[in-house]
DNA sequence: TGACTATATTCCAACAACGGAATATGGATA
DNA sequence: TATCCATATTCCGTTGTTGGAATATAGTCA
């Protein structure tokens, strides 16, 4: 499984449609566990493991902001992670799942920065300022 | 697992390192499976069923010649297939396993060009004319 | 036909991934 | 301190993946 390669490690990241949201998610900016499991419909064990799953491998980095995790992309990814998380943003945009995620983040982008302590500060792209 | 993705799919292939190191390998032409033992120093079982888990999913195509069996990427790949492949050779390029084998095949083509029948017709890449 | 060659498949054991239920943790707040 | 909230972790059953040994298959050649 392991076999030491780095380019198999991110493959691994990405075999799973979860993640691959998660992921596709980031593009556009940090977000905390809450906002996922609104934006993805999906139970938060189900979030928080495949996130810990990233983290631990490097795909996602994360920083406390009170009761939240506000989880983002590496400020400075390998050259096989960026290559590769540029060419799933690219075809991504053809899939309706993304599609739908990004629709439903775009939405929500103002409430959760009314709403959400964490996202005054680093949380929801709403913050990119 | 399955999720119906066709992203997911691709990356499932591509989350094991024999089978990036098929792929990369199969970047530079049409191949047969003995070959492929040469090349990448694995048995032949191993060979044989990364083959056929790739092919079941699309990622290659293989054609008899005789008692060979030649692989080869598809012609028209999914614009996603397409993207991904493209980005593996990239990042293959940084490698030591990818680079090992793409030195042994260029190392071995012209012998296997002479040695082997499947190969005066659509095998190894000393037959790109 | 029978032997040979290249490749595929089956059987099996070890192991990892996934999801959900329940529970734990740790910071914030009263 | 007790409580609440967001999130993480543990436990567990199911399922998929991997690799190797042995065996099967299907062309080819004599």
């Amino acid at each position: 499984m392991d076999s030491g390669m780095k380019l198999v490690k991110i493959y691994e990241c990405l075999c799973d449609a979860t993640r691959l949201r998660i992921l596709s998610v980031l593009g556009q900016g940090p977000l905390c566990v809450c906002h996922f499991q609104e934006i993805l419909r999906e139970p938060q064990v189900k979030i928080s493991k495949h996130l810990s799953y990233l983290r631990t491998r490097g795909l996602v980095v994360y920083e406390r902001v009170g009761n939240w995790m506000v989880y983002e992309l590496p400020a400075k990814p390998s050259p096989e992670l960026r290559a590769n998380l540029a060419c799933l943003q690219d075809c991504a945009r053809e899939d309706a799942v993304f599609q739908r995620d990004l629709a439903r983040l775009k939405k929500l982008a103002p409430k959760f920065a009314e709403t959400s302590p964490c996202c005054g500060g680093a949380c929801a792209p709403a913050a990119k300022k």
